[in-house]
DNA sequence: AACTGTAGTTATTAGGCATAACGATTGCCG
DNA sequence: CGGCAATCGTTATGCCTAATAACTACAGTT
């Protein structure tokens, strides 16, 4: 015996298995990259490993599993991505964190559009994978950050219009009847600003990464991204920069 | 002679080609939202037609033509919809301006989500039609609306904290340089603010045509919609309803 | 040393895009 | 009104990819 295993311990097979289907995703992505298109072939996926396409038919049942399997990594991704980004500010300065979290996500969605189309595109051909699958929770889960700030904002007794104004009866319900993902109990005012400060981050996010502002420069792409930050804070009752 | 022509009008066989090709567009479109994918084979739309798959070559060098067309129209119809969608309300209640607008865009969305992918998200295999193509003047050119309330609201004085932050100075430059699509001269700020009002418009019609939003009831995101809406005027000043 | 299961191969099937080559219809014009 | 020619449609074909089948090689076990 090679090796002594701890019991439940992967064994050898089943640890380099895991290792190629991380090289298939890996290979995958690549590919993406490249050629910036969410459509990759089998088979260029398998000569870039240098193996043949039915091999990976060993690790994933068919193309969907494959791209199920890559959304899964985005959302971790993404969520690993924010966490760094977010430890990386002053935590008690709002505006630096609200900041940074934007910034991350816009950064994050610009670095890897294939990836970010993943997530929040309409799926490649035909979308299996979107349906309630796992993207729902891992979408929250990404924007646990998000509730952070909003929440600490409330602490503070900070407040602007956003968190103000009324919250629908029937909304505040179904907010409420949904824990959010850290168990914590919140407020449906704070949630509703979470999720409206969310969709509007992510749309100039989707705007730039799929081309809409691309007759701006980079520059200018980046202030109108900071001014759009602003009003959010400015929303959301969080101080400005200094 | 069957019919008499005038000078430069279409013949027949023009007009009967063109027909035919807007039923190919019209066939396509519909096995889209059949299929909910914008992922279509062209015997598919031919069989639809009582027809065989090389016969659509005759219209459309390949598939790339036939989607770029679509897309065109996609544009021209979501402009008229937000035309029509505008000229419904009354002119003077920029409120209710501003959200019949935002309706109409999230009704566009929300009832053709292919339509919509065809124009915002990721083109479906390898993308050369975002490429500077009609994309970038459509998009503008369908926001025509926002920009008239967002104009309206300066007219008389109005302003939020959107209009009111400053405007980095490049990109005020680069914004001016832009003459919009109606030719009118437009502050920085306006433009600005129209564009953020955009984004975050674009945002939440994104996240809910893609079903990020689709743990919650349809009455419940028809409140967010709204209160999305209101934080959106609040920060263009426009006054909220009565 | 024989056994078992896994990872890989080549060969094959099914289906889509696109082109080629051919036939039928029909608008058009002397 | 008869012939022409363009245009539209067809079937046949080539090429590419996804997916499966059938077979081979090898690692680790007993």
């Amino acid at each position: 015996m090679p090796q002594d295993q701890l019991v439940g311990a992967p064994t050898r097979r089943e640890r380099v298995r895991a290792a190629t289907v991380e090289e298939i995703k890996r290979t995958a992505l690549t590919l993406m990259r490249e050629q910036a298109t969410a459509d990759v072939r089998f088979a260029d996926i398998a000569r870039a490993m240098g193996l043949t396409a039915p091999a990976l038919y060993r690790y994933f049942a068919d193309r969907d599993e494959l791209l199920t399997a890559m959304i899964v990594d985005a959302f971790d991704d993404l969520a690993a991505a924010l966490r760094e980004g977010a430890a990386a500010v002053e935590p008690d300065d709002l505006w630096q964190r609200l900041m940074a979290i934007a910034q991350t996500y816009r950064r994050w969605a610009g670095r890897d559009p294939a990836q970010f189309a993943l997530i929040f595109g309409m799926p490649v051909p035909g979308f299996a994978a979107s349906k309630e699958g796992p993207t729902a929770d891992a979408a929250k889960s990404a924007m646990a950050h998000l509730e952070v700030v909003v929440l600490a904002a409330i602490d503070r007794g900070l407040a602007g219009p956003m968190l103000l104004g009324e919250v629908d009866a029937g909304l505040a319900v179904e907010l409420e009847h949904d824990h959010g993902n850290s168990g914590k109990l919140i407020p449906p005012a704070a949630h509703q600003a979470m999720l409206l400060s969310w969709a509007s981050l992510h749309g100039f996010v989707c705007l730039e990464a799929y081309g809409q502002f691309s007759w701006l420069s980079e520059g200018s792409r980046d202030a109108l991204f900071t001014s759009h930050v602003r009003t959010a804070a400015a929303a959301l009752g969080v101080p400005g920069p200094v």
